[in-house]
DNA sequence: GAACGGGTCCGTCATGTGCC
DNA sequence: GGCACATGACGGACCCGTTC
């Protein structure tokens, strides 16, 4: 954060910016108005636009946590798994029990969080839920925030975590094309069902199988094991994404609770200041 | 104990935003 | 313009307290 902050008190640390750009936050870099005996601070902010955001939180270091406990979990390239049938088990190298199911659906993209909806086929609806989203406002990025807040260390630690945490990924759902499964090995019995096991990219392996003659069982080409790939990575990252952005956004309440908090002890003080000097000019005109 | 409602969390989708 | 990322919205699952 480049911006000058200032306090009569505590420091405040990296403090994110303010969202209602109200006050202290949003005056101008030469207005020397903050005078009170709480915690309160003055943010001059370097060369921003007027709809810029920021939070002070005072007495309150800025949390940046980052998804260090995400362990990447890859396969390598050329696994094969054995199943004998649905339901068969996967057990982890963690030693957690997984139940696997195969649904023999050809084409069918299903993730493993068992949607309803397989695929981005779905995503088309002229509904009035759509034209209400349609309607709906955005509000201002978070982006900026994050910038005063030093997202480049954000970003760094973004880079640095692995996605793809396999105690994460549910196996106990449904299990099929593009499905990302954890490094583990999984106990068989007869091995009817071949599931093979390509990519190993970021958060597992693409899962394919095969099976007999007998079944139903799909063997997807390249393109589609192309396409489901880069479906589970989407999918994943925007999983991960949803998850930082919520944790965002509880600071980010957080701070705005706290900074109500500094407002209000501001107000009370400056009343308590105005109603002392009221009386004393009062009692000074009586004399 | 069942039913219900409210709160929270999570994954996904759609889409805005910024960068190259 | 395309891509990756950020985030609002939505729906489902789960938990907990309350009421009957």
């Amino acid at each position: 954060m480049d911006g000058m902050v200032e306090e009569n008190g505590t420091s405040t640390g990296a403090g994110p910016a303010d969202p209602l750009g109200s006050a202290s936050s949003s005056a101008p870099a030469s207005a020397p108005h903050v005078v009170a005996v709480t915690s309160i601070v003055q943010l001059t902010l370097p060369t921003q636009a007027p709809s810029a955001q920021s939070v002070i939180q005072p007495n309150q270091q800025s949390v940046i946590q980052t998804a260090s406990n995400i362990q990447s979990v890859q396969l390598p390239k050329g696994n094969v798994i054995l199943v004998s049938k649905p339901s068969s088990v996967i057990h982890t190298t963690q030693g957690t029990l997984q139940t696997l199911q195969i649904k023999p659906e050809p084409n069918s993209l299903v993730s493993t969080q068992g949607q309803s909806c397989s695929d981005d086929s779905c995503s088309g609806d002229e509904s009035p839920k759509r034209k209400y989203r349609e309607m709906l406002t955005r509000r201002p990025s978070y982006r900026k925030i994050l910038n005063d807040l030093g997202g480049a260390e954000i970003a760094e630690n973004r880079m640095g975590s692995k996605p793809g945490n396999e105690n994460e990924v549910s196996l106990s759902s449904s299990l099929s094309f593009g499905s990302v499964i954890p490094a583990g090995a999984l106990q068989t019995e007869s091995g009817l069902h071949t599931l093979a096991v390509s990519g190993g990219g970021a958060g597992g392996a693409i899962v394919q199988y095969s099976t007999n003659q007998d079944e139903h069982f799909y063997v997807p080409g390249p393109m589609l094991e192309d396409q489901t790939r880069k479906r589970e990575l989407r999918l994943l990252k925007n999983r991960e994404a949803a998850r930082e952005c919520r944790r965002k956004k509880k600071e980010y309440i957080k701070c705005l609770e706290n900074r109500v908090a500094v407002l209000e002890n501001q107000n009370k003080a400056l009343i308590e200041e105005l109603k002392s000097l009221k009386e004393l000019y009062c009692q000074q005109k009586t004399e």
